[in-house]
Order: structure tokens, then C-alpha cells, then sequence
DNA sequence: CCCAGACTTAACGTTCACGTAAACTGTGGC
DNA sequence: GCCACAGTTTACGTGAACGTTAAGTCTGGG
């Protein structure tokens, strides 16, 4: 009746770590390296030993991006901070295998602090944009002044203009 | 009549490497190293050679760590910045000097782009940090009904939740 | 079955942004 | 003038994050 599997919901489309590498603007390598420190295995792996990456594997991936060049974090933290979103994740099946209720507090606890600290940090880093944003539109202000001053000296007239 | 120089107005006071480093959080290698690169000279040198940096060298250093940790730019883009930046203030000089106005006009140009350019980046930066904002809010919230379930669970009791 | 092209591992190379050590010199308070 | 401490240059070292090359293997369309 399926078109693919029969006891499977719907094999889920797997992509070459080509594909993936140019999807998220980043070389092959760069992916291997990132399975190497442990921060992102493809979903599974050809009887050839050819790495398969799945969707959320591209999600992932485009989150430890972002991470590193929106805010600043090295690998390792990064892995701290996926890390902490794993678990999450791990607690919903944790949750209905129905684990010891004292674990599960635990691990939504650190949960809970990574993103407030994350939350916090970013925040931070919000409000010193904003500050540069201003200190830009000052300079631009300043520029838009200076450049009247100009077109106002065309004929090579002489000024002390502030 | 003046308790410092005759025709100097009032000698600015200069600061040695190390109190620049301290005060900006770096070390002495940094600094040498961002001179190395042409990113930021001190204002002179003692007649030993010892480096004597400026309230403005020190500002410099700042806006360098600025650009380097918010906005993610290596020093060699950092450079290109502050020269635009440079240059902006040897207008000024310019002006009063009474440079070609072509010049000036080429001049200006530049730093308006570069200036224009750099608010996009930033504008840019703060949306997706809006938008991370939100997503760690949506996590708080997720969190929070979590640990909501989990604590009318105390007694041991099972439940199939969401 | 063939073969081009995409993939594999292993290992060495590279760039950036400094860190660190060595050997020496300058600075300034007593 | 002495001396501790801060500074100097030169040069090699380092960790992070990949780049690159080599030599071989897998994949899938014709």
C-alpha cells in the first residue's frame, strides 16, 4: 500500500554530505571535523561507509553556524550548548519511557540555566548593537553635514565652517 | 604662566603598555601585535623606545575589541574600517587646510559607504538576534510548562502528557 | 559491467591571533 | 648610581578551525 516501506512512516529523505556542505555554505570538510569533535554524525551511514545526512541533521548544522558567527562561540561551547538541547530532547523519550522524576528535574534544570544564560548574553550583545547602531547614525548625521558644506564650496569659495 | 609647556596646550598625559593592556583587558603581545599590523600606533616613543600611548590610542584599542568580538570582523577587515575612519578625521585637517574639494568630496564618498555598509551589517546582526531572542523565548516557555508537569508528578503518579 | 564523479580515511599544511621564552635595555624611586 | 620592574626585539610555539593532498573506495546512470 506504502510506496516505500511498509512498517516505516515514510523514509525520510537523506542527502550526501555534498549536498549538505552546499546547502549550508561550508566545506565537506568542515563537516567531518565538526563529527570528529562529536558536534554533528550524519543520520546514518551507506553500507559503504558513505556519510547520510537528514533533514534536522541540516538544521542542526545551520544552528552550529549561527552559534559561531552571530555569537561568537568557539566549537567547544557550542557543543556545550547543543548539548544541553540534546538532553531536552532526550528527556521527551525519558519522559514517556516514564525515567526516575529526580533525573528528569535535573536535566530540564541545566536546561532551564543554558538558556537563561544564552538569553542573557544576547540580550547583552542586542544592546551594544544598538549603542553602535546609534554611534553609525551620529557619524552618518556628521557626514550629511559635511557633504553640504561641499556642495556649497563649488565654485571654490573659502569657509571656517565648524 | 603655565605649570607644563609655554605653547603646547596642556600636555596630554601618556599612558606605557601596560596600563593600556590593562585597561583594555589584553595583553602587551596584542598590542605590539596590532602595531605590527598597522592597526593602532602608539601616540610616541620615549626617547628608550618605550611605547607612550594617548587616551585616544586607548579608545582605538577599545573600538578595535569592539569590532572584533560584536561584530565578528578579523583585524584585517578591522583595519580597512578604522582607515576609513582615519581618513574622516584627516578631512577635518584637510578642510581647514583648505584641500581641492574634489579630494574632499572622493574622500567623504568612502566613508560614507563604509559607514553605510557597516550599519547594514549591524541592522543585519540585531534581526537575527531578534529572532534567537524569540526562539530562547519559546524554550523558556517550553521549560517552564515541563517543569509545571513535573512538579504535579511528586508523588510517583504516571501520566501521558503532551 | 563500466566508469566518472562523489565519497572515504589518513596525514600533513595553513592562517589567524596571539602566547611564551630568551636576552637585553630603559625608567624611575631611593 | 643602584636596582627592581617594566619595557624592548627576535623568534619560535600554540590552539582553533579548517585546507589540501594522496591513495584508495563507493555509487549510480548508461
Amino acid at each position: 500500500m506504502m510506496t516505500t516501506s511498509e512498517t516505516e512512516t515514510r523514509e525520510p529523505r537523506l542527502f550526501r554530505i555534498g549536498e549538505v556542505a552546499e546547502r549550508a555554505g561550508v566545506s565537506c570538510r568542515t563537516l567531518r571535523y565538526y563529527e570528529e569533535l562529536g558536534l554533528l554524525a550524519p543520520a546514518e551511514y551507506s553500507t559503504g561507509g558513505a556519510r547520510r545526512y537528514a533533514e534536522q541533521d541540516v538544521a542542526r548544522l545551520l544552528r552550529i553556524r549561527e552559534l559561531q558567527e552571530l555569537l561568537g562561540f568557539d566549537l567547544g561551547e557550542i557543543k556545550v550548548v547543543l548539548g544541553a538541547e540534546d538532553q531536552r530532547a532526550g528527556l521527551r523519550s525519558e519522559y514517556l519511557g516514564g525515567a526516575d522524576v529526580g533525573r528528569r528535574r535535573e536535566i530540564l534544570a541545566e536546561a532551564v540555566e543554558i538558556n537563561e544564560r544564552l538569553r542573557a548574553l544576547v540580550a547583552a550583545k542586542q544592546r551594544r548593537l544598538e549603542e553602535m547602531t546609534r554611534d553609525l547614525d551620529d557619524n552618518a548625521e556628521r557626514y550629511a553635514t559635511r557633504a553640504r558644506e561641499l556642495a556649497g564650496e563649488d565654485p571654490g569659495a573659502e569657509r571656517a565652517g565648524s
